[in-house]
DNA sequence: ATTATATACCTCAATATCTTAGGCATATAT
DNA sequence: ATATATGCCTAAGATATTGAGGTATATAAT
């Protein structure tokens, strides 16, 4: 992944935590990043440095829970959506839709020749 | 426009700039913060703030050139692509387009219902 | 005449997000 | 014994943006 790829995902970061979560119900943060490589065939990448942070924010304003547990001797932090979480997925995801819509109405534009 | 879509803006703007240069070859500041509200029906809007910043930082890594007239009795300080920026227009808005396109692959992924 | 709006440029403090680099710890493969 | 994968985390610095402000002219509305 470029760095400028990895700068366009500023601000994305949290819809793709909440929609995944969506999809899965209850995943732990290192499957995340997993599970993001895993889709998108090693193109995208999300670093450790901006997901704890952001599963930490997404917690503080009630969007997850977490779950600890103990998986083969290592500790595992499993995050879900709340009630609130699911209701933010669906807005923001459609936000997001919305904007990638408008975004490629500009980037769709046929160069004057 | 709300503030997530403000928010997710973040990252793009330099490319939309581009982009709108490679379309119409020569434009001013304030055009640009028109015709973005134009082509989106007014879902997206860009602040003066984070665009002349960005203006001036493409100008600086010789993306643009800048000329300037008084039309009307105002400046405008008209920017036009340089060959690098023309480069960087094609290459940026492609690494954009696959950014988003794995952005999507995670988006359209249906819930487990 | 005065005021508001549109046009047109700009800066800057505060904020948010990310990168990069690091730390700690266990399990497994070499 | 060492490297790699798994698994959590923090923190300094860089960067982009918001939001508010400043300056100025032309025009429309009151």
């Amino acid at each position: 992944m470029n760095s400028t790829t990895q700068h366009i995902l500023k601000g994305s970061l949290s819809v793709i935590i909440l929609k995944l979560l969506e999809d899965r119900e209850r995943m732990y943060g290192y499957e995340i990043t997993q599970q993001v490589k895993a889709l998108t065939a090693g193109e995208m990448a999300i670093t450790e440095g901006a997901l704890y942070p952001a599963l930490h924010k997404l917690e503080a304003e009630g969007l997850l829970t977490t779950e600890t547990e103990v998986v083969d001797g290592r500790a595992r932090k499993y995050y879900s959506l709340t009630k609130d979480g699911q209701q933010q997925s669906v807005s923001r995801t459609s936000e997001l839709r919305a904007f990638m819509q408008n975004l490629n109405l500009i980037l769709n534009l046929k160069p004057a020749v």
